[in-house]
RNA sequence: UGGGGAAUCGUUCAACGGUAGGACAGCGGACUCUGACUCCGUCAAUCUAGGUUCAAAUCCUAGUUCCCCAGCCA
């Protein structure tokens, strides 16, 4: 994009602007900035996605990742090795781009001094319940601390000592002199420097003073050079004080902006609550199908493509508000539709014999790899006298404009032939065990020319060609749009989906899926999108059901 | 009752004083060797009340509602 193209965004319109204007010498520098104390999940995907992507939308754009690790005693190196992959997975170069806050410690360190040096922070040796109670409230002005008047010297001796490590956690902290009485919390001489005698995990024991989050964040952009250092509106109140640290070292500015960040229906966001669900036990793990984390999408068979479309197509605003995950599921058909190649199971098998074809007789029937894409070919498909189909494609007293299997009705097994349903086998207690058909063979292809009309095509596999496999289809973890909604003394575990994951067990599937590797994804004729989970093994194979198709058929069925 | 933000179809983003538009969702239909895909149609919104103006979602005034802030978390 040039500055001249209609930015998309209030965000594209500031950066547009700044270009004109020569603001920051042309350059776009962005950062996205997580702390390495957990999984990423959509939400920090949508946070990747925008900040990458307007460094990639303009020449010479550059986007950072750095991990704000400035609390040793959350951050953990397995983090940042789980944050790398996947904002890689998502599209997004890393070469030369991963910083640390950890590494600028020393020039944070230097930058305190320096503002002690001119009066503007001190040592208290208050504790943290003590300046508690005197930050005052939201309608009454806090008060001075006894220490907020020493020297510098004293202020630089005591700081030096607590770098040093005479004393302990808790005892001093280091506060930024500002305004007791401000109206806004965080300028109420906010503390940058605690004591914490815990090794970090880069920079092992070098430091038992770590810097607090609004002391160090302004100060990483500044140093890498950030230009649009873009958060969540919850950081709007915190933008006075960014701005005020870097006026008062007279360093180089970047400017925060705040948007609203993405929140999705029937999912949860908060680290908090995804821990519960993977520590109580109501989810396999932190990268379980159902999860919204980056790692769970990418095992359940999202795309990088589908998330970043999704990013895209939600927007970018000031307004809190909740997307909906429909929209994520539209992107990722959209994109399957195209590249996904075909293949036939069935999850809930029925017997069909076609009792006129002959016993022994197997053949070869060509099927089309994707109707989107002639490129990827066909595959033979075996047939034979016994088949899987669809227990549900079969149906007693079958509703007006049902085109499916029911006595004397004739459909179209899909590459193959028509075949008609004569009569229906049932055991002792009424259940349908098999269903005996008879077949046309000139109808081999499963087409004929003489006009006849067949509506119902469905998916089936050779009994005797077919391999079993495990099928785990997922619905929405939560049975609530919103998931906090619930009643008084209640949590979001009342909202739990107890359907949200259906294992199929003995499904049968085409034989040719049989070496299918791992994280392959097909579409399985008139089912859904579907790849191969890590937990298959060699004779075993499980499919995550990625999404469903649509299906007009059943929706019009239920509102009835 | 302090400060900071936000209010536009069901949802979401746009319209920057000049025809309120797109996407998703919904509904209806066409097509179809996937009841998929595709295509067509359709439903549907400016928080309220005043004011300025030839003209207001947009500017002004007064309200209303919602979100965020009292970590030595980020």
């Amino acid at each position: 994009m040039s500055e001249n193209e209609k930015a998309s965004n209030f965000i594209d319109e500031i950066i547009i602007d700044d270009l004109k204007t020569g603001k920051y010498q042309g350059r776009v520098h962005t950062r996205f900035p997580p702390e390495p104390n957990g999984y990423l999940h959509i939400g920090h995907a949508k946070s990747i996605c925008m900040n990458f992507g307007f460094a990639a939308n303009y020449e010479g754009g550059i986007c950072n990742l750095r991990f704000d690790d400035t609390n040793p005693i959350k951050e953990e190196d397995e983090f940042v090795e789980s944050i790398i992959k996947d904002v890689e997975w998502l599209g997004f170069d890393l070469t030369d781009r991963i910083f640390f806050a950890s590494g600028y410690f020393q020039q944070l360190y230097n930058y305190a001094e320096q503002l002690i040096q001119s009066g503007d922070a001190y040592v208290d040796d208050q504790s943290a319940e003590d300046i508690r109670s005197t930050r005052g409230t939201l309608t009454k002005a806090g008060a001075d601390s006894p220490f907020r008047n020493r020297t510098v010297e004293e202020n630089l001796t005591l700081f030096r000592q607590m770098r040093e490590g005479l004393f302990k956690d808790g005892e001093k902290v280091l506060r930024a002199k500002i305004d007791m009485s401000s109206a806004n919390l965080n300028m109420r001489d906010p503390v940058m420097y605690r004591i914490l005698h815990e090794s970090h995990h880069r920079t092992g024991n070098d430091w038992c003073i770590y810097p607090m989050y609004d002391w160090a964040h302004g100060l990483e952009d500044s140093i890498e050079g950030i230009t649009h250092s873009v958060c969540t509106l919850e950081f709007e109140d915190h933008r006075p004080l960014y701005d005020w640290f870097l006026i008062k070292l007279d360093v180089y500015r970047p400017q925060q902006i705040e948007f609203a960040r993405l929140n999705v229906n029937y999912t949860i966001t908060s680290k908090r609550k995804l821990a519960r669900l993977v520590q109580e036990g109501h989810v396999s793990g932190w990268d379980d199908p159902r999860m919204p984390t980056i790692s769970a999408l990418r095992r359940r068979g999202y795309t990088p493509k589908s998330i970043r479309e999704f990013s895209d197509k939600t927007g970018v605003a000031k307004r809190d508000g909740v997307a909906d995950i429909a929209l994520l599921n539209h992107s990722l058909r959209e994109e399957l539709n195209k590249v996904s190649e075909r293949r036939m199971a069935v999850l809930d098998p029925l017997k069909l014999v076609i009792t006129n074809y002959p016993e022994n007789q197997d053949e070869l029937l060509p099927g089309q790899n994707n109707p989107e894409d002639e490129s990827a070919g066909k595959r033979e498909i075996p047939f034979s006298r016994v088949l899987w189909v669809e227990r549900s494609d079969y149906v007693e007293n079958p509703p007006r404009k049902f085109f499916r299997l029911t006595v004397g009705q004739e459909v179209r097994l899909k590459h193959a032939y028509y075949v008609t349903c004569n009569d229906v086998i049932k055991d002792s207690e009424g259940n349908v065990k098999e269903l005996h058909c008879t077949y046309d063979p000139a109808t081999k292809g499963g087409w004929s020319d003489d006009g006849r009309k067949v509506r119902g095509t469905m998916q089936w596999v050779s009994e005797k060609h077919a391999i079993d496999a495990e099928v785990r289809l997922y619905d929405h973890l939560f049975t609530k749009e919103n998931p906090e909604d619930v009643e008084e003394d209640g949590d979001f575990l009342d909202n739990i989906n107890p359907d949200s994951l259906l294992v199929m067990k003995g499904c049968k599937i085409e034989s040719s899926l049989k070496d299918a590797d791992i994280e392959s994804q097909f579409q399985f004729l008139r089912h859904g999108y579907f790849c191969v989970d890590r937990d298959s093994s060699k004779g075993k194979l499980i499919f995550n059901r990625t999404v469903a198709l649509r299906d007009s058929w059943a929706r019009k069925q239920k509102n009835k």
